[in-house]
DNA sequence: ACTTTGACTATAA
DNA sequence: GTTATAGCCAAAG
């Protein structure tokens, strides 16, 4: 049996790191992959996040762009402009597909999750 | 067990 | 600046 904190998979790994996200944050999958153990495995986030829809609790997932700050995954949200409008609630900034001043909300999990 | 995929990233042209 | 190709890892078929 494994436990909620399961970090054993990498998927149960990225799910956990994402969740830590605070709100009006965002962040990469390279960072992702990177803090968990596994750089280079940034597609490997994203493959995760692919099942994350259908897990508890739910993944912010809107919260986790590409290296450019682009919305990637916005088609996996099930509608078009979705994820945009998620950010948006949470006074991110969007425009044309991309987070403005992507650098100033970017979320480091290596800063974060070391305390 | 092998091949293909995939919400990425880095480098080259 | 964009576009194309290669490299990368781990899971699904």
């Amino acid at each position: 049996m494994k436990s909620a904190a399961d970090q054993n998979n990498f998927f149960e790994a990225v799910y956990a790191l994402v969740r830590l996200i605070p709100q009006g944050r965002v962040t990469n999958y390279g960072a992702i992959a990177a803090a968990i153990g596994s750089k280079g495995a940034s597609r490997m986030v994203g493959w995760a996040m692919n099942h994350a829809h259908n897990i508890l609790p739910e993944v912010p997932a809107h919260r986790v762009v590409n290296r450019n700050g682009i919305l990637t995954g916005q088609a996996h949200f099930g509608a078009p402009g979705r994820m945009q409008e998620l950010l948006e609630q949470e006074g991110i900034e969007v425009k044309d597909n991309r987070v403005i001043r992507f650098a100033d909300l970017f979320w480091d999990p290596q800063k974060e999750i070391k305390i």
